[in-house]
DNA sequence: CAATATACCTGGATGC
DNA sequence: TGCATCCAGGTATATT
């Protein structure tokens, strides 16, 4: 579910309220995530310990402690982190749970178990960052996330544009809804073979994923169907959504019949007539 | 190496 | 109401 408009919502919530507060207790469930829950290092490394921070890199929320240790979180499909009292009951596919100083819980829930759990013990986690991050694509509002450095990147490639968006490795944070809104908002033809757009093509797709991405971030993110803000509020982005998930209602610019096809095993929504096939 | 297919899970919507 | 089927915001791995 959780692209990175989602993601930076639950840092912002989290930031609000987690910097300097203890760890006091850690618990999980007996399931596996998309990795073995690592308990021994949940035990060593995050219970005991004071949280300084809360960053992101693409769709991982990163949890810094004041010992240089991290809790690495990603919400898979369907993870929520939640902030409530401890005394509220805890729910089916609760996964994680951090009981912190001041009656707080932070609560990792996560459905479909697509989510991951990590922790990078501080003595090692300087470099066990830099190998992560340098596995990762460009950060959407970082400095590299130019038309110029994605055209040359777009070169090699003979892929659909909107795989190449919403491959993590090349660009980070973009997922299906934002795939589909960027395209539409630039007029690019989600099947286009990345190679063939030109520099001003480019710049449209730059100048739209900051803008769309700013938008959901400002909106609460995007709830299509069960995402939460740490506060346990939906966000408001879904009734801004032009094409995604509007397979045969009206373009909002044009009146033509939004269409849905799928795309390297994902759907795609466009507008035929505003996004023009190009080769 | 790059592109594509498949696997990992649960639950909600839909159709019979 | 029950049951089968399809679909879903992601990513790692296997296969071509």
């Amino acid at each position: 579910m959780p692209e990175l408009p989602e993601v930076e919502v639950t840092r912002l919530g989290l930031l609000d309220r987690l910097p300097g507060r203890l760890v006091q207790v850690v618990n999980w469930s007996g399931q596996r995530l998309r990795g073995l829950m690592p308990r021994k290092l949940l035990q060593e490394e995050i219970a005991g310990q004071r949280i300084r921070t809360v960053d992101r890199r693409a769709k991982y929320l990163l949890l810094r402690m004041e010992s240089g240790a991290v809790l690495v979180l990603h919400l898979g499909m369907t993870g929520k982190l939640g902030l409530m009292a401890t005394a509220v009951p805890r729910h089916k596919h609760d996964h994680l749970v951090l009981s912190l100083e001041g009656d707080l819980d932070m609560r990792l829930n996560d459905s479909r178990r697509f989510g991951f759990v990590g922790v990078w013990p501080a003595a090692t986690a300087v470099r066990l960052e830099k190998e992560f991050s340098d596995r990762q694509g460009l950060e959407p509002f970082g400095p590299r996330f130019t038309a110029v450095n994605l055209h040359a990147l777009a070169q090699r490639r003979s892929i659909p544009v909107k795989t190449f968006l919403m491959h993590g490795d090349i660009v980070a944070g973009i997922g299906n809804i934002y795939a589909n809104e960027i395209l539409f908002a630039a007029r690019i033809h989600p099947l286009t073979t990345v190679s063939l757009l030109t520099p001003a093509d480019w710049r449209r797709i730059v100048k739209y994923t900051h803008s769309i991405l700013k938008k959901a971030i400002a909106a609460g993110g995007s709830s299509i169907s069960d995402f939460l803000g740490t506060s346990g509020h939906p966000g408001y982005f879904q009734l801004q959504l032009q094409v995604y998930g509007r397979k045969g209602e009206a373009c909002p610019r044009c009146a033509a019949t939004i269409v849905k096809i799928d795309i390297s095993g994902r759907s795609a929504f466009y507008c035929p007539h505003c996004q023009g096939r190009k080769a």
